[in-house]
DNA sequence: AACAATTTTAAACACTTGTTTAAAATAATT
DNA sequence: AATTATTTTAAACAAGTGTTTAAAATTGTT
């Protein structure tokens, strides 16, 4: 081993990331990511062999590590409404960190299905297994109204992602600059959150 | 004026707008739309000078177009429950029938935020105007909780879209097909729907 | 220090992109 | 019918794309 490769492949991975988030597959071009990795444009493909490598590297460990951070949350030993809340305030968190987050996530699956299935292929239903049937039994003791968590669960990722991933209309439409967009998104957490818990919990 | 000039034209529109949708403006390609319309790809240059000009002219009118009718329910001599009901329900249609729609104006707005404001520039608040005081007054009467109208218009979007912005990730972090997925769209709309009504107006 | 292996570079490659051109085909006018 | 104007086409253009190559620079090994 020289130098440290290591380091310039790590580079790359977090400028790559950098730029599909802002610009999606389609827009970045490997010239964009050299000049913001600080590299030779063939440095890319000497280590990830292509563009389209590279990117599902990048794809691929950004929806691991978002799915693994909210498998976490649910496997807790705490009531559906904790989780619940703490699954919201996650997700804002994580989408308010980096706003592109979202419209990506949506993008690239859109773009190409296919390869989201091949490459990726999560099962989403085995990770909400366990959370599924603590939510049936609150159901059952009266708790909770009577709905499916499958309409539950798909519901709170939409509800945190649509703040973000509207982000830059909303602010042209309603006129907002990035700080007003800021106190919006939190308003709109704070509602959706009270908005869901009396809609679910009974009392 | 010869042949079927307008045809034609209407023709690379209706081609452009359904490749625009599909593939995002960084995604489409102007041998895309040509086949999509049976012409020659240097007709869409003879039309409409550039791929710029004819993406901007289709975003425009579809922008104009989803905001107008939006301004013609907001319009009506109602109350501000039945407004509500009825966006809703609207926005779901519009969405429903093309779900590429939510993802379309998100996206394109953000890859370009300049020119979203440059070349369409328009004024939501304005249009809001009329219903902001109607929302106001229903405030004072006791009819709805404490909320400002301009933390719920652009919720009400968001809502709806979010359905179908994420519609691919959902279908396939969920495993479900498309006649799955358009039956979990209907029960999303209902659960948003009294989730709404019943978090914002009183009894 | 000399050699080998690895990493980085500049340059070029083949291909696709949006766009233009100049000729052909068609329609309108006289 | 002849001429003009308009529409359509095939072909080429310049610029940008992902990728490869072969040489240079750097690092590791003997």
């Amino acid at each position: 081993m020289t130098a440290n490769p290591v380091d310039t492949e790590e580079k790359i991975k977090e400028a790559a990331q950098r730029i599909f988030l802002e610009k999606g597959f389609d827009g970045a071009t490997i010239r964009d990511i050299a000049e913001a990795a600080q590299i030779n444009t063939a440095l890319t493909n000497y280590y990830f062999r292509s563009k389209e490598k590279l990117f599902w590297l990048v794809y691929e460990s950004m929806l691991k590590e978002a799915l693994k951070s909210v498998q976490t949350i649910m496997e807790k030993p705490t009531s559906v409404k904790e989780k619940l809340v703490e699954l919201l305030d996650h997700m804002f968190e994580v989408h308010a960190e980096n706003p592109n987050k979202a419209i990506f996530f949506m993008n690239e699956c859109r773009r190409n299905p296919q390869g989201f299935a091949d490459k990726i292929g999560i099962n989403c239903g085995a990770m909400e297994q366990c959370f599924n049937t603590q939510f049936e039994e609150e159901v059952k003791k009266g708790l909770i109204i009577d709905i499916s968590p499958d309409t539950i669960f798909p519901l709170i990722f939409g509800l945190i992602q649509q703040i973000f991933a509207g982000r830059e209309l909303t602010m042209h439409l309603f006129q907002m600059s990035e700080a007003e967009f800021d106190k919006h998104a939190l308003e709109q957490k704070k509602v959706i959150k009270e908005m869901l818990l009396k809609y679910l919990f009974i009392k």
